[in-house]
This record gives C-alpha cells, sequence and structure tokens, in this order.
DNA sequence: CTGAAAGCGCTTACAG
DNA sequence: CTGAAAGCGCTTACAG
C-alpha cells in the first residue's frame, strides 16, 4: 500500500487551504460552486479518504460504541448484535464488539478496554458482574445503555439507560394461559438460580397463581441448567414426584425441547398428558413436533431499540431519553393450545 | 463525566517529562524505578487512561481489525465472529463488526467506512461481491483476510490470505460414505446456485461417483432455498419423479431437516426408505429424531485462524503467513449410519 | 536514565 | 466565501 494521502496533499494540489478542504469533506459552511468541485476533483484524482482517528482526536468523537456481549455465539446476543449494528450503521457509528466468552470478570475489563478506544458510548447486554463493581466502570464511560438487567432506579447515573423484556408480563402471561385451560398444578423449570429474568418470571408466574387462588408450591419450582440437555435429565424425577403436574412452565425453549424429547422417551403425550410452555421463541420451537408455545422475545429489536437509546443519549436526549421495557408475545402452538 | 485525565496532567503532577509517562504507561526504555513507582502513583491517583485515539494518530496502528460478515444473527458467522473475537482480544486487538444484512452491496460500503476508521487489517467472511469489485477495495487495506472464498491465487494481493473449508473434502466424504453404504442413487439438495460452497461440494460429490463408477445424474441434483423450509418443499417431488433415489446428500443441516419433517409426513422411513446426511453439524442436528449424519465444520476456528493469520499480516508475517484449508469431519449419527 | 522538539491528520474558533 | 493559528493527546527520533 502506498503512502496515504493526507488533507494537505488535497489542499495543496488543489491551491487551498485546509480549511476549505475540510469544508467540502463534512459539507458544512459555505464554499464556492468552483472551489467546492475543484477540490472534489481534486479528491477522486488523488482517491483521498479522511482519517477518522485524526478526526476523533480534533472532533472529540469516535463515532463508535461499543457492544458488550457475554458469548456473541449465542443467537440471543447475536440478536441483540444485529440490531445494535443495524442501528449503529445507519446512524454513522461502528461497533466495536467485545465478547466476553462467558467470563463475567471480563464485562469489567472489557468496558475498560473500549475505555481506552474513547467509544461515544456502550451497551451492555445481560450483565452479570455485582452492581457494585459494574458501576463505578460504567461512569466512566459518557454513555451507556444495559440490556436486560434493572438495577435500582436510583442507582443509574445521569447518561445512562436500558431497554429490558418485561419477564414478569411473560410468566404471568404463561401462567395464565395455562391456568385458563384448567391446569391447576403449573410446574416450573426455572434454569439458573443467577439469572435475572428467572427471577422475574418467576414473580408473574407466582402472580398468575395468587390472582386464581391457586397455591405456590415450591417443590415443583425447580432450577436446571437452561439446556437441552438440561430439559431432558430433570424431567422425569419431577414428574415421578409430581405426579399430579398437568402443566409446565420452560425457563426457555432449549429446555422445553429437552422435556419434549425425554416425554417421547417416557411414552407421554404433549399436550394432554403435559402441557408445555417453552420462552424465547426461537426458530427451532416451530420446527419442533408437537410444535411448541412459547412465549416470543425480540432481540433484534432490543439491540436495535438499545443503539436508538444510546445514540438519543450522545446526542444530548434531543428527543427524550426514555427506558425501553419490551412486552413479551404468547405464542400458541400445539403444545399448549 | 468529568475532564479527562492527560499525559500531560500525570507529567505536571509527577514533575517529569512526557517522555517519561509514556515510557512508564508502555512500560518501554529504562526508567529508574523510583520515578517509574512515582508516576504510576501519580497515574492511580488521577485516574489517568490513555487515549487510544492519540496513541493510534501518533503511532500509526489502531490495533483494530474489522470484521465483515453477510448477518451476524446467522450461527455461522457468529461463530465466525466468537473466534475473531476470541484471538483478537488475547492478542490486544479490538474488532469492528460490520454487518452486511444480506446485502451484498454493503460488503464494498463496510469495507470503505473501516478504512476510514484506519483498522490494521481486515477478516472479510464469505464475500459475494464479484472478484473484480472486491479486490481493489481489499487492496486500500494494509492487510486483508477472506474466509470461505476462494479466488484464483494470482490474484491475491501480497498481503492478503484466505481460511477456507475443505467443501470438496467434505461433499466428496459425505458421497463415499453413501456408496459404501451400497447406495447407487444419490440425490444432492445443492443450496442456492450461487453458493462457492455449493459448488466446490458438488465436485467431491462428482468425485466420489466417478471413481466409483457411478453416473452422475444431473437430474437428481436440485437447487434449494438454504433453510428447513427449502427442504421441505423440494424433497416430496424429487422422490416421486426418481423413486429409485435412496441417498440423500443435503447442502445443510436445515435443508436436511426439513426433509426429516417432510418424509415423517409422508411415512417414509429414514434411514431405510432413505439415508440423509446434511452438513455444518448444526446443535440441533443431534437433537432431531433420527439424529442427523452430517459433516462438521468448526465456524469458530475458522474464526480464530483467519485472526491469528491476520495478526501475523500485520506482525509483518514473522511466523510465515500461510494459508488455511480446514478439513471438515464426518459425523456419523441415525440418520446414515 | 531523562527530556525538548516535531509531527501524526484533522477540527475548532477566530479573523478577515 | 476563505485562511492562519492553535490544539486534540499521544509517539518517534534525536540529543544529552
Amino acid at each position: 500500500m502506498a503512502q496515504r494521502v493526507t488533507m494537505s496533499d488535497v489542499a495543496r494540489e488543489a491551491g487551498v487551504s485546509l480549511m476549505t478542504v475540510s469544508r467540502v469533506v463534512n459539507e458544512k459552511g459555505e464554499i464556492s460552486p468552483e472551489t467546492r468541485q475543484r477540490v472534489q476533483e481534486v479528491i477522486a484524482r488523488l482517491g483521498y479518504r479522511p482519517s477518522g482517528i485524526a478526526r476523533s482526536l480534533a472532533g472529540g468523537q469516535t463515532h463508535t460504541i461499543g457492544l458488550v456481549v457475554p458469548d456473541i455465539a449465542n443467537p440471543y446476543f447475536s440478536g441483540i448484535a444485529h440490531g445494535v449494528a443495524s442501528v449503529a450503521n445507519a446512524e454513522g457509528f461502528g461497533v466495536l464488539l467485545c465478547d466476553c466468552e462467558e467470563e463475567t470478570t471480563r464485562e469489567i475489563s472489557m468496558l475498560d478496554v473500549l475505555e481506552e478506544k474513547r467509544v461515544d458510548g456502550v451497551i451492555v447486554a445481560a450483565p452479570r458482574t455485582p452492581t457494585a463493581d459494574l458501576l463505578p466502570v460504567l461512569e466512566r464511560h459518557p454513555n451507556a445503555v444495559i440490556v436486560n438487567r434493572l438495577f435500582d432506579e436510583t442507582e443509574y447515573t445521569s447518561a445512562s439507560g436500558y431497554v429490558i423484556n418485561d419477564d414478569k408480563a411473560g410468566g404471568y402471561a404463561i401462567a395464565k394461559h395455562l391456568i385458563e385451560r384448567g391446569h391447576k398444578h403449573i410446574a416450573f423449570l426455572a434454569g439458573p438460580p443467577t439469572s435475572y429474568g428467572s427471577m422475574r418470571r418467576m414473580r408473574g408466574y407466582q402472580l398468575a397463581l395468587e390472582e386464581n387462588y391457586l397455591d405456590f408450591n415450591p417443590e415443583i419450582v425447580r432450577y436446571c441448567t437452561p439446556t437441552v440437555e438440561g430439559g431432558r435429565v430433570i424431567i422425569g424425577q419431577l414428574l415421578a414426584e409430581h405426579p399430579e403436574i398437568s402443566g409446565l412452565f420452560c425457563f426457555n425453549d432449549l429446555v422445553a425441547i429437552g422435556v419434549l424429547q425425554q416425554l417421547q422417551q417416557l411414552g407421554l403425550k404433549v399436550p394432554d398428558d403435559l402441557a408445555i410452555i417453552g420462552y424465547d421463541d426461537i426458530p427451532m420451537a416451530s420446527w419442533v413436533t408437537p410444535s411448541l408455545s412459547t412465549c416470543r422475545v425480540n432481540f433484534e429489536e432490543m439491540g436495535r431499540e438499545a443503539t436508538k437509546l444510546l445514540i438519543n443519549y450522545i446526542s444530548d436526549c434531543t428527543e427524550d431519553c426514555k427506558n425501553i421495557v419490551m412486552q413479551p408475545r404468547l405464542i400458541i402452538r400445539e403444545s399448549a393450545p
């Protein structure tokens, strides 16, 4: 690669000052049409591309945002990343991807890296770092949006907001649907005990039970690994111990699919012997047999909303910076009609 | 956020020159232990973080690479991204994510954006832009690695390499396995006609047929949408027209899963009526019933290898810059034992 | 072991 | 409508 063409080269070649070239490049300020055209020709002839680095240093903005995810190979987070990239790109921002590879401690170090890169703001997806450790680091960033984790309102700094899925509403809708179909004993495979989402889904589940005068039985709420395997290994014993269970709410679709597989082995019928509802609505949910009822979470849209909000913060909230609570949607299929 | 602390602030506060602070920060050059300690204390006290932007401008390196993918929400590319981020992070590089959202024309514009950001190199995954348009833009970058697309060797510029999956070997292994199991009429659902991977898989398939004195019958090779739906809609008619088919090679696992579903509807048994092999080994391949034989492609490793190669180029190939051809592995499960 | 100078390639703020 | 000056926050190359 030959030596890069700089703005000075263009200025010299066009017989104008740096300022004039700058005005042409940035399309701002008044310029005589002839001058503009002459400069543009030189830019094209020399193949000049402005240096974003120099621009950032002089201008104080990098037009780049940071995205921190637990694992980009996880479809939830790649969905979010897709939404983030889409909006960021449309608004002229780059996205620095930080993949923590499921190591919580990296959330902090990634935010440090992003600080050195001087990003204009960060989006942090489902962070697991304790609040007391996370907030100080977050505050070093000029702007921040958190996805799918709720702190106390009071803990938020001025330049940070959140986008969150209303998991409580999701849990509520699922339990209510099963209750309306006549189920009295509805079990909950709750996923990992540390999951904030799980805790909120549980609250919705409990609320629906309460409202319908059904007892909450902690015996039929079980934590499990949030995978196909996790659902497969846990369901047999649960049903053996509690044969009265006729409805099942699973932490996510993978768990539900594991349950479906295991029930097939056990010779049990879905939904007749057990009605099952998952969570997320991953593509596979509609491919399995019977197809899976579930609660749709639109990850891509969460990413889009988070990015809109962040860019709004970066632009000093010209459009009013409102946190977003996204409503999940119950999708009824064969496993719990 | 308060005003940022700069190197000058540290220098003044510690009573030393900029150079001395720079030496401490970069841990290079000789420094007296006392000076170093004093500077480090001031850095900690003031909470100084060097500006990557200023560093990049002065140093001529951004320590950032660009990653261009057709769609980050696609598991293949999020797998690659995972591998890329892992190695890049370990080597002290940031990753600028460029998601083309399945629009081929954006490949070029993303590379332009990355050029303005002055990344040290780019990784382009499975680009679909015609060679004649892509190479000139690629050459504007100091370093580049292409994943899963092969140009003529002669077309490569000095500072660019590739990582590719040996799809011909994959197609060959699949067809050979079916032939060894006694199948004489092996159909190929080839995916999109524009796919380079498909073309290479077809060559392997043809080679295996040839070597075993079986005729290649273009009638039983069909292009299809590379999705579950694509497999579902195409298989019925193919079997109706060619009842002699007993073995099937699918472009990817999704297509194979669509075929499995449709055959269940049609009351046909797998593998007895039709032996099926997919491609990629996505997680679902082992979850479906019957479980799917397939050809495993390690996307994450492709990402890792591509990044190692790119960083090697960036370091002027101190370790010998070799292109990588990755061997897929045949995974035998129930659908084609 | 330490520092003064120049420069990376732009933009901002001001002047004309 | 155009430009000269200063500065963004560092590093490189040189000097001592």
